[in-house]
DNA sequence: AGCTAGATTGGACTCAGTCAATTCTGGATA
DNA sequence: TATCCAGAATTGACTGAGTCCAATCTAGCT
């Protein structure tokens, strides 16, 4: 049985708030949306959801983040990016033409996934791995200019 | 026998001027230094090296970079930072802590170094490797702090 | 129904850059 | 070694992406 966002809240030990509840499901089906993204989506959204301040959206993203009910990405070049996909240790494909974030899982799973071959006397908790490079449009429409 | 900065750009087909002298000496012994570091280290500089603008800077750091005389990284929640060392494809641990940054060698040394399981499409160039952590020192003042 | 710790709001503010118009200069040329 | 001009630097306004703080509101416990 799947559960409500309010639910999912409650049992994290957080308050069910309307703004709470409605950045959850604005998440759902938009993954690695920015805060601009989830501002918009709210804002223009059909229901009563009605409206969050930025600064409510802000706190929300960074109390979910916190109770690991979401999770944060920060690309180079893009502002920061959320999603509900947490827990798998999952890491990304970025496009340096477009700015595309693919997901892609890792094959171990479960964080480090990787070891370093020199710790320098850090205890290492994540191995975050961003794969750079150029989408399949980005790439014919490169080629296509190319004439 | 070792070349000049200014021997470096006219080599690489751009200009030798001060402003990018400066940036390129200011970097040396200075790895991981953000924008506001190398602008401090300029203007308070003994030679005559004196001023660069923050636009002329960023200018400098933009032509540098696309030059490969010098690499950008920008970790989560971190403004850009520039260092001299590049073309090992060499990552970086991170504590989560204080944001101190280290060079970690790569065991593979040329990019990318790691294929993604799912490539999605993309042709990839680079696998960007970011252990995030806590340092030794962090660790120390942490365990003190639980008395 | 009342209470209050926790959540939200509005508005000013900061940080890290970016834009565009103007002025300057490295180094190629005569 | 003087001239010239594309490429580089400067100035000052501006933007995007957040952050700070004091005041107000509310979820959910009693
Ligand atoms: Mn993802
Ligand atoms: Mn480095
Ligand atoms: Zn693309
Ligand atoms: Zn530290």
């Amino acid at each position: 049985m799947e559960q409500s966002a309010g639910d999912l809240l409650r049992r994290t030990g957080l308050r069910s708030t309307a703004q709470r509840r409605a950045v959850l499901t604005a998440l759902q089906g938009r993954p690695h949306a920015t805060a601009a993204d989830l501002e918009e989506h709210i804002a223009g959204a059909e229901g009563a959801s009605g409206t969050l301040s930025r600064q409510g959206l802000y706190n929300v993203l960074d109390d979910l983040t916190r109770a690991h009910l979401i999770r944060c990405i920060e690309p180079a070049g893009s502002p920061a990016r959320f999603e509900l996909r947490v827990g798998d240790n999952h890491h990304h494909l970025v496009c340096r033409t477009c700015g595309r974030i693919e997901d892609v899982d890792c094959a171990v799973g479960a964080a480090p996934c990787l070891d370093p071959i020199q710790d320098k006397g850090f205890t290492v908790d994540e191995a975050e791995i961003t794969w750079w490079g150029q989408c399949g449009p980005c790439r014919s429409r490169a080629a296509a200019q190319h004439s």
